[in-house]
DNA sequence: TTCATATAGTACTATATTAGTACTATATGA
DNA sequence: TCATATAGTACTAATATAGTACTATATGAA
């Protein structure tokens, strides 16, 4: 598997959303009747997204939210790592003192180079990009 | 997050155990001692990837465990797949028809790219280059 | 000032997944 | 024949995820 949470699947989509016109304010309401997911869910992950800095809310009639920075400074890595932690393909990937077997264990500095790759890849996918596909040579236009 | 499980990366801890001799077989207890691990769990990984055709079994006395191929020719992405299934990053990236908003999502091709360029990063590392990490320019010879 | 609107925060429940363990069956070789 | 070692299955406990409900607070317009 190696997968993301639904929770975190569906921020990317409200994000995406939201990206189409990136200065508007949008409801919770309005995210959800878009992409057609309970508004309950959308309101969590919004409050979420929020508080972590990637959104700009405000409260009352006409309130909402709306992005904080431009579609193209918001990456897929910030994104996972707002709504389910640093991304640490292991447990001994991103922080040390987790796994027992640390100080024996022959293959956590490669597991580490692994994780580093997979995060590169997820940082350099904007909104803007999952909207508009750069289309380069290699998908993402990464070499490999 | 975005992590495998702990059963998986345990599984890629005894594979490259059995990789350091790769022409010899080790019983399940002789790698639960080696690597630190309970029997009961190492037995258990030791059975799947027996099924999966990564390793070959032997009973009785003398018997255990042997990787059926070269080191080189076993990839984590092979592991990965399985011990927990195909890599898919969301539930749309592998196989589709499992979500509802799959018509009219604007950004599974977008995830689908993502989740191309993970496989490869794990499809590039291989038992061998876990043990003897290659230290090319770039992590694991991939260039960003 | 009042009130409908909309977000903020928190807590809870249900479900699904993961991890760990136990037990019985079967094959091997001395 | 028997100790050794894998094969298969099923079960339990722990953890993580998903979904929901409820109360509090801020805003702007009638």
């Amino acid at each position: 598997m190696l997968r993301i949470s639904k929770l975190t699947d569906y921020g990317t989509v409200i994000l995406a959303q939201m990206a189409r016109e990136p200065a508007r304010t949008y409801s919770a309401a309005a995210l959800a009747q878009a992409i057609e997911l309970p508004l309950s869910t959308v309101s969590k992950l919004l409050k979420l997204l929020n508080r972590s800095g990637l959104l700009i809310s405000c409260r009352g009639k006409q309130g909402g939210y709306r992005l904080a920075k431009p579609p193209q400074q918001i990456s897929l890595a910030r994104v996972i790592d707002v709504l389910e932690g640093p991304v640490a393909v292991t447990e001994c990937s991103q922080r040390s003192g987790l796994c027992q077997l640390e100080a024996r264990c022959a293959i956590r500095r490669q597991w580490q180079g692994v994780n580093g790759v997979i995060y590169q890849a997820l940082e350099r996918v904007s909104l803007d990009s999952l909207l508009n596909p750069p289309e380069a040579s290699g998908m993402l236009g990464i070499k490999i």
